[in-house]
Parts: structure tokens; sequence; C-alpha cells
DNA sequence: GGCTGTATTGAGACCGGTCTCAATGGGATT
DNA sequence: AATCCCATTGAGACCGGTCTCAATACAGCC
């Protein structure tokens, strides 16, 4: 039944005999280049239909040097904000006819390498990357290097001169900052991913640009007032449900606790609220939180959070469109410029519960693991 | 200062120069094929590292016929279900060294055709497809005819005699109906992205796998207790929020409305949860919910949403890992066997307002449209 | 020591396209 | 009618690997 699948499909020299032209301008016909005669490109296309012809893709990329697909790089596809990025770097590339090459690094630098690596062998047209570190970037300077156009999603690098498909999340991050100042919040946790704690106090923070964005938007409110924000509450590093709910725990204990949490994302927004509730906090009653990235579930939970949104398919489809003008051979035009994030006010934050003076009751530490 | 990169990197050729060697030999100690002895291995190596060599991959696709990756064709990347299982087929594949060729078909028949036909010209090792027909597969079977390993996801095709790798849903679907049948339910309103409404009752519905899978149990489930769905409460081929919201509604007014709604999808849960926020609606006083797929936000709504839970992650991973096989050559094993589902209860769903006779004022039908 | 068998080696064809370059041919120019 | 031009055509090199095959080398054997 199952005969020895001997028919190795056709090539472009077979429609050339059947089209009765030479293999290259039967080769011309059908890559679309080259001067053909309007007689032999129909010729050849009906040929090419009548045999159902298919191109070598890969014969194709090995002498033109292009794959006609980009290579995405992000640090995990699980993540809603890198799917709904892709799902818009997806259309803007398709547009073009270019394909998507996916990696995920699970925001391991080496892995980031490695992938980049195996993209840039594979030969992409060009690269989208979420860079896992802004200091570590040497595979990233080999890729302008090498001419192919690169694109930076989410995270901008300074020392590399390449577009970057951002948020302007400075501005809303310091609104939100200054609505929970006015409500008079002065101890405000920030809980994120990214790595980054800068052991050295003093040295400049290497976390990732825009967490390291926000934090500056947190710490500029407090600034504008004459205050100084408390740095210690600053939690990086943090991956898995355990750990983050461990430190929304430690954050809230002790003499002078937060009254309020900043969650980066939202899968740490998720565990943040999570935890809260596990541990009998009443938001915003006990906590407020507020959160980055505006979810579809962010408005239904109760109370519904307060979030930066950021227009994240918007970014994707920044980042892929301006990439495919790059591989078409786009000049560097004008900077890609930063999309506007805007704070989202929704009851999950309200005034400081009591004053410091009369706290006791307000905060239910026996609570804790339901 | 940009020199006119002209500097071609290396090849096998240059390599082989380098170390004192043929270029075949060379081949070999880099390609890890034939048989090189230590010392030209470690020679080639070395020049290698010297030269800062990498391998053309396309030029070895296009005399071995196998790219090292692998497509993956999915209905909606942006879909959590769809990203998680695309994170466990990364995850999966990459053991294997195996990249990942990713498309996006917004649910699209034709979509669907071009890209796999891509990805076939691409020469891709392998194919991993959430086919969006059961009944339009001819591209489909056009892999398999031309001997390419190939894998569903999350639907089967019957048609097809191929792996696929699925949740076993109809036992906690079962169970989860008769759950809303033993609370009173009778009118249970079933609401999908999917397409295929029957338009000739009596033939039978052309509804993708899984959800014909789940619509059956629910009407298995009637027919233990002598009961019959009221097939007239499928709602299909719903998508964006508005469009949901509407057969939300409707599903709810009239003479005889439905007391439960099932979500087939964490997408329409959450627009349906939305809706009957909105409509003023409470769950589940009202109206039961119960919704496909367990995404974390289920839990921390209130009140919480039951659902169906499918190991989604697993899926994924248990299809890379059967592709990769089949990519190395494994004779065809048996069949995956389709992993469990189960019925986790919250509570999002409560016996049925009222008896039919003194419903009013329990269903708040003014309040539409807060 | 001569012989057979296996492990290495190098030359060169080949994969399926693209592209250079010289040759061909018809139309426009004068 | 002769000349020049430009569009079209075909032959064949080339892209950077893999792989076949004959040649060579070295081992163990009688």
């Amino acid at each position: 039944m199952a005969k020895p699948d001997q028919h190795r499909d056709h090539t472009v020299s077979d429609v050339a005999r059947e089209a009765g032209v030479s293999k290259a301008q039967a080769a011309r016909a059908l890559g679309a280049y080259g001067a053909v005669s309007d007689a032999v490109r129909s010729r050849v296309l009906a040929a090419a239909a009548r045999l159902n012809y298919r191109p070598n893709l890969p014969a194709r990329a090995l002498n033109t040097g292009r794959s006609q697909s980009v290579g995405v790089v992000v640090g995990d596809i699980e993540n809603p904000y890198f799917s709904l990025a892709t799902r818009g770097i997806s259309d803007a590339v398709e547009r073009s006819g270019l394909g998507l090459v996916l990696a995920n690094t699970g925001e391991r630098v080496a892995a980031e390498q490695r992938a980049v690596e195996m993209l840039m062998d594979q030969r992409v047209d060009g690269l989208i990357v979420a860079p896992a570190s802004t200091t570590e970037t040497a595979h990233l300077q080999a890729v302008v290097d090498a001419g192919r156009p690169l694109v930076l999603l989410d995270r901008a690098v300074p020392q590399l001169a390449v577009d970057a498909a951002v948020a302007d999340i400075a501005p809303a991050t310091r609104e939100a900052a200054d609505r929970l100042l006015s409500l008079g919040h002065r101890r405000i946790g920030y809980i994120t991913t990214a790595d980054g704690d800068d052991p050295d106090p003093g040295s400049p923070a290497p976390l990732p640009s825009p967490v390291a964005a926000r934090v500056a938007g947190v710490a500029a409110a407090f600034a504008t007032r004459g205050l100084t924000w408390d740095r210690s509450l600053l939690r990086s590093g943090l991956r898995g449900e355990a750990r983050i709910g461990a430190a929304v725990a430690d954050l809230l204990t002790g003499p002078d606790p937060a009254t309020a949490l900043i969650a980066s994302d939202s899968l740490i927004g998720l565990a943040v609220v999570g935890a809260l509730q596990e541990q009998g906090r009443r938001i915003p009653e006990d906590v407020s939180v507020l959160m980055y990235d505006d979810q579809p579930w962010a408005r239904l939970v109760r109370p519904p959070i307060t979030v930066v949104s950021q227009p994240t398919y918007d970014i994707g489809y920044a980042a892929g469109a301006r990439l495919a003008a790059l591989v078409d051979g786009a000049v560097q035009t004008a900077p890609l410029d930063p999309l506007p994030a805007r704070l989202v006010e929704r009851g999950s934050i309200g005034p400081v519960p009591g004053i410091r003076e009369d706290r006791a009751g307000s905060r239910p530490e026996a609570r804790v693991r339901s």
C-alpha cells in the first residue's frame, strides 16, 4: 500500500522541461525576478501548477542569504505580555510575507545567547529580542555588526544603537505613585521578577530598563514632594508564586510595613492578589494594590485592580512593522517613539489604613494561612 | 565608520584550509558525522574556534532535507491555552535541539493551509497543528503523505491517522453537567468561539472535536437522567466580547431562560463573567457559571469560578515530545493517550434560582446595560 | 613477510535554487 | 537598409554544506 515515496518533489528543472524553456527562465518566472516575457511566464506558471511545484526555501535561502523569516526571542511566551506582543509582531510581519521563528529563553541570558546565535545561523532576515539583561549584550551587538536588522522589545539597551519598541511608562508611573502618596501612603513596596538588585548601595542598579524606569518613576514622585522612597521596599528576582507570596508577607510585617504594593507585571499581580487573599488582607482597606499591564481579569476581580496599562499589542505590532521595514531595506528612519502608558484607576487603591499610632486591628497578622 | 561589511563569514573550506585537512574531513568533524580521527577532529575544531566558524543552516538543510526545526500552527497565540501549550512544546522540542517556527491562523482554515504549505516548503522536520476545521484537512493529509511527522494539538481529526495530544474532557464534562443537573438546572447554555453550528438538524455537527466532545458530554449527562438537553442553547461561532455579551443577554431572557452557562474556554469565560457583571446578574444566585481551562485568575474573582481544568502545559509537552521522537525516526509507537481533565469546584455554581413559578425579582431584566 | 579487513582520507558530484554573462532577436533610429 | 538598443534567453558557475566512492594507511592474521 505505502509505496516507497520515491516521488521527490519537482524542481525548477522539472518545471523548465515541462514548459519547454531553460532552467534559468523558469527560475526567473517562479521567483519573480529578472526579465521574463509574458509568454514564457504564463507557460512556466502553468507548468508549475500542473506539476504542483513548490519552491525549496532552504535552497533559496542558501544563495540569497535571506530566509523570509524573522526571529523572535522572548523571556516567556506563557506570559500574557509576551504572547500578546507576539501576536502583534506576527500580524505585522505577516503583511510582509515573513515567517516567525520563536525562541523562549526563560529570561536566562545564556539561553538567549544560544537562541540568537542559532537564529543567525538560520539566516533569519531580522531579529526581535526582549533582552534578559541590560548589560550582557555582546550577542546583540554581534547581530548589529553582522548587519542584520534588530529591534528590541519592551526593554531598551542604552549602549545599543538600535530601535526599541517600548512603552513610555515613566509618566503614568509617576502619576500612579503620586496618587498613592496623596492617599497618604509612604511605605510603597515594589515587586518584580527581574533580576538586578544592586548589592552595592550607590552603584546604579542593573535592572532591565523598563523596571528601572518604573522604580525611578516611583522615586521621582517621592522626590517631588520632598520625600525619599525607601529602596529597601524593592524586591527583585522573584520567580514563582511561593517566593512572591513570601515577599508579600515579609513586606507587610515588621515595625514599619508597606501599605501599598506595586506588582511589576500581571503574573506578579496575580500572585500578589492571591497571596493577599490567602493571608486574609483586604484590598484596599488593608493594602492598596497597583499592577502593570491591564489584563482582562483585572476588572473582574473584587475590587477591580488599578493598573498602569500598556498598549502591548501595539508595541509588538510596532516592533514587527519596523523590523519588516528594515528588512525591506529602509534606511535608518526616525527612532520608534515610545507608546503611551496610562493609569487606569479602579478600586484596588485607597487611603492608607489608619494612622501609625492606632493601627492595631486593621492589620490582621494572625490570619495568615487561612 | 561603517565599513562595508565585506567579511563574509567563514565556511567549511576556510576551516579546512586553516586546519590543513580536506574540506570533506573538516565538514565531517564539524557536522559530527562519518569517520574522523581524533587528531583531525581536534585540529578542525580548534581551527573552527579560531575562525569563529558558524555553520550555514540553510545550506545544511538544503542537502539533508531537514531543518532542525518544527512548525507550530495554532489558532491564536494570544489565547492563554495556546501560549501555555506552546511553552510546553518549546520546552519539549528544545531538549532535542529543535527550533520552533510559529504560525498564527486566527482560526481561519485558509490561513492554516497557507501556513502549513509554507512550513513544508521550509522543510520543517515536523509539524504540530491545532486544526481549525475537522473536515477541511486535505492540507494535513498532504503532510502525512509527504512523510513528515505530524502531531495534532488539542483537537483530534478522526479521518487522519496521526497522533493527537488532547485532554480527555468527556468524563469531567459529564461530571460537571451532572453537578449542574443535581442542583436543579435544566436550561444550560453553552458558548463557544468555534464554528460549526449545524444548519441541517440531523446532520452531525462539524464542531471541532474537543467542543463536540464537550457538547456530547453535556447531552450525555442529560440523557443519563432521562432528560434531553435543548440544543438551541448552544451558541457557536462567537468572536469578540460584544457578540459574546449579546449571546449571554439573549440566553438569559425570553420565556424559558438559561439558568447556567458553560464557557468553552477562558477567553469566553472572561467575556461571560464581564457581561454578567455588566448586566447586573449575580453569580451564582442568578446564574451559575462553568468554564473550561483553569486560569490563575479563576480563583481570584468573586466568587471563584468552577472550572474543568486541563493539563495544558503537559498536553503541549506531550505533543512536542512525541513529535521529537517521530523526527528522530521512532517507528509508529502506541498512540498518545489523552491526559485527564478534572472538575474543580469553586463558588460559581449554585442551586437553580427559585422555581419557575416565582422567578420574578430574582432575574433583574431591567438592569441590563448599567 | 604477504594478505585481508577496517579505519581514514580527499576529490568531486550534488542538493535546488540564484545570478552573471554572453548570445540572440526584434524594434526604433537615421 | 544598416546600425544601435534593449528586452529576453540559455549556459553554466556558484551558494555552503553533505555524501559517494575510490585511494591510502594501518591493524591483525596466517
